[in-house]
This record gives C-alpha cells, structure tokens and sequence, in this order.
RNA sequence: CGCGGGGUGGAGCAGCUCGGUAGCUCGUCGGGCUCAUAACCCGAAGGUCAUAGGUUCAAAUCCUGUCCCCGCAA
C-alpha cells in the first residue's frame, strides 16, 4: 500500500520502521525542527531522523490547516494516512484525503485514556493492564472508530520507559496487521463508549514533585509513571533530588518525608501512609546512582527530612 | 553564542578561592577475629588529576582551546 506516515517522537518510530520494511512510504510528515535540549539548538525529530536515514521524504508543515499543506499531502495520492504521536491536529480536510482515510495508532485502551499521556496516566493510576488502540480517526480528540484493540499488562515493576518501549513494539506490529486486514475488508468499525473515556492530560513538571503526605503507594505509582520523564523530585537539605527507583516498605511509618532508615539498599523516607525506600537518586549535575553510591556523595541520616520543594 | 554544575586509582567524592608530599568512603587482593557473615580489625596493590597548549623555580589547583557528562530552561 501506498502510505503517508506521520509521527515524531520515538514511539512512531517503531511503527515507520515496520510499516517501511513491507510497503510504500511515500512521505514522512513530522514536525518542524525546534530548538531543544542543551545548547537550544534545533533539533530533528527521532521520525524525521530515521526517514531521513532510510531516504524517505519529509515534510514539515506547521500545519495542517492550510492549504498549501494539503494540496502536498493530496499531491501523494496516498492509499493511507499513518498517525502515530503526531502533535498537530488534523482538520477533515485532511482526514478525508487518503482513500482509507488516517488510522491512528494509541497507547491505551480506548475509550480509557484519551489524548496525549496515555502511558503515563495508566501506570499513574495503578491500572494493571493497557495496550494498544488502532482507530480510524475522526475530527475528536481520539474519538474515532476503533479497529484494532491489543491489550498488555502493567508489570508493577514498569516504568512509563519499559512500558512505552513495549507498546511501541506492540504498536508496530497492530498497525501491520491492520493494514493486512484493512487490505482484505477484514477491519470491522466499532464505536467507542463515550461515557467510558477518560482524559490523559499531558504530564507537567510540576506534578513531578513528590508530595511526602501521599500514601506510599501512589508516590512509588508517580516515580514509575515519571521515569524517564519528568522524573519525581524533591527537596533535601536545599537540592532537588530525583527519584529514579523506589520500593513500597508497608510495614513502616512516620512523620511525612522523615527519613527512617538508611543501608546501602536505600532511604527509607515515611509517607502520608505506609513508606518508601528511595533506591536510585540523582543530585545536580550528577547521574542516577545506586542510594550506596548516593551515600557517599550525600551523608543522609535517620531523623533528616524530604520536602516538597 | 539561552543559564549553570562537573570530568581526580575499579565505583562514588574531597582537595582548586590562598599553586609547593595525592586524601576520604566503597570495592579488589592478602592476613586476622568469628560457628558464621554483606559485620569488625590489620596490611597491600592501584592515579600521566578528561585532553592540548600557556603562565611559573614549581600546576589537580591559575589562563586559553578541544572532547565528553549532568542540572535548569524550552
């Protein structure tokens, strides 16, 4: 089939990679280079810079509400249209343009998990299991008619970086087998549950801040779901320290962020219920280091105390 | 040129302001204690102080260039 893919961060990248191997590709849509990172340089999307690689087109549209936009994007005469984390929206204009019209890939169980941290939010919630949605998209924010559906379980190890490297792969492979069965008639339409949906707000770097009064449990919840991004801080003796990895102690309590116990295993901090043992932090201009390591760095004893920053 | 921190035995750090003997914690190796140990005691090995120049009688330390790592901000 003749494809146009659009997507940019690195989960679409698994997803072009598979889709380039068995079809045409006839143009990588992406978004514009940014300045990003240190050095506020521009910088090329993962999708931009694997199209790239492999000799695919790429355009750039700021939008794609103009028409200039979509008389490139009809000019393909594509058979489909591929979204995967694009962040731009599509107007019907374009909806309407590939003769199977634009499936979207998502990382969650649609309707639960609209939007744009699917991910995230599930693990931040504590749902034991996710997966991932193909959907043939309409003008709503995720709403479209849902195609293809696999689900996967949320390990309670997982964090939003083991569980996005999974649904990526997952993604790769649905979006395959959709195009197999979009090709023999095979995809059947379903609509989705409106009152079952819910809303995956984009993760803030604010809400990376560990608020000690929480129960255990929902901060250990918040350092998976904000590993590797934005990372759960908090504040000790004036640094902000990141959490990488920790691990419930229930059996233990205290005064909210009051450090308990500290071994090479770990800090052990109290919470609003139950209590934590910090096990990989990382201070300014450091890296992630084992709390053994940390140690050595950074003296912490029992009785010293976390804030919120 | 967005702002800032850093690169010192295998790991993590101190020393740099005020140049002058390479220091700490951990690990490793050897020995001891112990029923035993990740615990404790004694001893040892291991570093061109990221790199290239410069200043100096003398540079980890001061100056300049380069490479790499990290935090903030986007």
């Amino acid at each position: 089939m003749k494809i146009i893919f659009a997507g940019t961060p690195l989960f679409a990248v698994s997803a072009l990679a598979a889709l380039y191997r068995k079809h045409q590709v006839a143009a990588v849509l992406t978004q514009p280079d940014r300045p990003a990172g240190r050095g506020m340089q521009l910088a090329a999307s993962p999708v931009k810079q694997y199209a790239l690689q492999h000799g695919l087109a790429v355009l750039q549209p700021v939008t794609l509400k103009s028409e200039e936009a979509q008389r490139s994007i009809a000019a393909l005469d594509a058979d489909v249209m591929v979204v995967a984390a694009y962040g731009l929206i599509l107007p019907k204009e374009v909806l309407q343009l590939p003769r199977h019209g634009c499936l979207n890939i998502h990382a969650s169980l649609l309707p639960r998990w609209r939007g744009a941290a699917p991910i995230q939010r599930a693990i931040l919630a504590g749902d034991t299991e996710t997966g991932i949605t193909i959907m043939q998209m309409d003008e709503g924010m995720d709403t479209g008619d849902i195609l293809l559906r696999h689900t996967c379980p949320i390990k309670t190890d997982d964090t939003a970086q083991t569980l996005h490297d999974r649904l990526a792969e997952m993604g790769a492979s649905s979006i395959h087998e959709a195009l197999r069965l979009l090709q023999t008639g095979g995809l059947v339409p379903i609509k989705q549950d409106n009152s079952a949906a819910c809303y995956a707000a984009k993760l803030a770097r604010k809400e990376a801040q560990i608020d000690w009064k929480q129960d255990a449990r929902q901060i250990e919840r918040a350092v998976r779901a904000y590993n590797p991004f934005p990372v759960s801080q908090t504040r000790f003796k004036d640094v902000v320290i990141k959490i990488w990895q920790a691990a419930l102690c229930p059996d233990m309590c205290g005064a909210p962020g009051r450090v308990l116990a500290v071994d090479k295993r770990g800090i052990t901090v109290a919470c609003g219920e139950g209590a934590l043992r910090l096990e990989v932090l990382q201070r300014p201009g450091g890296k992630a280091q084992p709390a053994e390591q940390f140690l050595q760095a950074m003296p912490v004893d029992v009785g010293d105390g976390f804030h919120a920053s």
